[in-house]
DNA sequence: AAACTGTTCAACCGCATGGCC
DNA sequence: TGGCCATGCGGTTGAACAGTT
């Protein structure tokens, strides 16, 4: 124990004495004087990460679905492991938990995707010219792949009952619906521009799903216009490490990589949406709506 | 039932940054 | 301008738990 701090394992006091020593008067000068004010002898930081990442009211502590997996899998290919930025399109999701998620299991779904992010990992060496500018020209490619109709689309989460939880996430067509709740609702990047709540834009409607999807996972499908791209549905190529690309296939039918599709724990999804067309790789997949 | 192995997640650590004096 | 301090962020570690043999 470094000068009498405190480490380890929170215990139920400790968070109770942070929690409501917040609710009531707020985090106050610093953590460090908010753990001497409390007497938790735990260094400040320590207070704040046991807030941020634990504490703090709104967070969700349950398992991620298959669209927070999509998300993070298409802002992890864009921002690298910028987990703060991540995890400022995931409401309620903390970059720990996003990191931690990643590492645990997403990674291992996309070992190319991990390898050459890993590559590509800004640290922070203060040289000026390695702080995040490797990842952002890359990430200019993709903006610029990307035309308006696909970038603008909305994401939304619609969660049990009538509280459906609109968040967002910019570049990222995908609308997921909640047979419960049996309303899609929409909303765009652009803070306010639709409300949770709000009535339901009728962009899409939610493909037919077998009944014993009703009460799983939400489903995910993405509103298609135009002509639709009949192929089969073609193997991946062999993993090429040098490949800056990740390792997803997407089909428009579906937000979900490919790989989340062969999933075998997801079998509402599976059946819910039908392959149309496929594709190998996010830009691909992202450059079908530009047609 | 016990030992072993793999997985998950919370906490810690080092480094960078920004504000203040 | 430079030093100090608090904070933010991402990487690593290790304990607890789950699954397997």
């Amino acid at each position: 124990m470094k000068g009498g701090m405190k480490k380890g394992k929170w215990s139920k006091e400790e968070d109770n004495l942070i929690k409501n020593h917040i609710e009531k008067y707020g985090i106050g000068c610093s953590w460090q004087g908010l753990s001497n004010t409390l007497g938790l002898r735990r260094c400040g930081r320590s207070c704040r990460s046991r807030w941020l990442n634990y504490l703090r009211p709104g967070l969700k502590h349950g398992s991620f679905t298959p669209a927070e997996d999509r998300i993070i899998c298409e802002m992890y290919r864009q921002k690298g492991s910028c987990w703060s930025v991540i995890a400022a399109e995931l409401p309620g999701r903390t970059d720990l938990a996003i990191k931690n998620y990643w590492n645990s299991t997403l990674k291992k779904r996309f070992p190319r995707a991990a390898k050459s992010r890993r590559r590509r990992r800004r640290r922070r060496t203060g040289s000026t010219s390695s702080t995040s500018s490797d990842a952002t020209s890359l990430d200019l490619g993709l903006e610029e792949s990307i035309s308006g109709t696909a970038r603008n689309l909305p994401l939304v989460v619609c969660n049990e009952g009538d509280s459906a939880t609109a968040t967002t996430a910019r570049h990222l067509p995908l609308v997921v619906y909640n047979e419960a709740s049996a309303t899609a609702e929409s909303s765009s990047s652009d803070a306010g521009a639709v409300s949770a709540g709000s009535p339901v834009q009728a962009r899409a409607q939610p493909p037919p799903l077998p009944a014993a999807a009703a009460n799983e996972e939400p489903i995910a499908a993405v509103p298609v216009s135009g002509p639709v791209k009949m192929e089969p549905r073609t193997p991946p190529p062999p993993a090429d490490e040098t490949s800056e690309e990740m390792d997803v296939g997407c089909c428009p039918m579906s937000p979900l990589p490919l790989g989340f599709m062969d999933e075998p724990d997801l079998p509402c999804i599976t059946m819910g949406l039908p392959h149309v067309a496929c594709f190998d790789d996010i830009d691909s997949f992202l450059s079908y709506f530009d047609h």
